[in-house]
DNA sequence: ATGACTCCCAGTGGGAGA
């Protein structure tokens, strides 16, 4: 069983590099973020064609995530429940006897503004869901945009970004936070090549020179740990014209 | 360089992203 979440930055953009990721990369559920759409917008009978199924929570202009999957999805949840949230942040279902969480982090801007006290605040809220969720279905997996790079061997200058946005103290602390609910980074859980990044700026020619962050994870209950087979970030999509700003992130599992 | 690029909604500019 293969999951994968990959921030596609507007999916109305990029529906056709979507098309052709899924033809060349047949997992069982993809994450998506940033779709950009309202659910009326949302391109239902192209993914169907592609034998995917899509549980959506969009919005207009920002945020918006959905959850794709070959088989079918139930227990479908949109936001984090008991968090009043005007923005379309997550997305939840349970398939294939696990329950799967997508989520587009928020973004967090400036440690000392108002949108990095709400990143805070969703932080605890998430937490604090997630753990009643673990305890319901331990076989889970949470996977998004964390906007959080969680060690300095995550940021390709970790000297210009220290106490930067996605990799303050107080966001690293969040994520070890999460681990401690007992997750594990599955990407972590493999010897994996020095900077490997999820995300390159656009600018500064950042890709070429691989300069990134990983900061787009795959987090898996420890009852699944066991049966983690690999995790990788595919950085070929990166290379289409007009790119997502970040590249998927696959893990399998065994059956 | 408080930049650079890309997307969106707007409407020939500005917010947001990371």
């Amino acid at each position: 069983m293969k999951l994968a979440t990959w921030n596609v930055n507007s999916l109305a953009v990029r529906l056709p590099q979507l098309l052709d990721w899924l033809a060349a990369h047949p997992v069982d559920a993809l994450a998506l973020q940033e779709t950009k759409l309202t659910d009326d917008k949302f391109p239902h009978a192209e993914i169907e064609a592609a034998g995917y199924s899509a549980q959506r929570f969009g919005q207009k202009t920002y945020n918006g995530v959905a959850l794709l999957t070959r088989g079918a999805a139930s227990d479908v949840t949109k936001g984090i429940p008991g968090f009043a949230d005007e923005q379309a942040r997550v997305i939840a279902a349970t398939l294939g006897g696990l329950r799967v969480i997508g989520a587009y982090f928020p973004n967090g801007q400036a440690p000392d503004s108002e949108k990095f006290a709400y990143k805070m605040r969703w932080l605890d809220a998430l937490r604090d869901w997630v753990r009643a969720e673990l305890a319901a279905h331990p076989r889970l997996v949470l996977m998004g945009d964390f906007n959080i790079a969680p060690e300095d061997r995550d940021v390709y200058d970790p000297v210009a970004w220290a106490g930067q946005i996605h990799c303050t103290p107080e966001e690293r602390a969040q994520f070890q936070a999460l681990l401690a609910l007992g997750l594990v980074d599955a990407f972590r859980l493999f010897e994996q090549a020095p900077k490997s990044w999820t995300w390159w700026d656009y600018r500064n020619l950042a890709f070429r020179k691989n300069q990134g962050l990983r900061i787009d994870h795959v987090l898996v209950g420890e009852a699944l740990r066991p049966q983690v087979l690999a995790c990788t970030i595919d950085k070929l999509p990166r290379k289409n014209e007009r790119p997502s700003d970040h590249a998927p992130v696959i893990v399998e599992l065994a059956p």
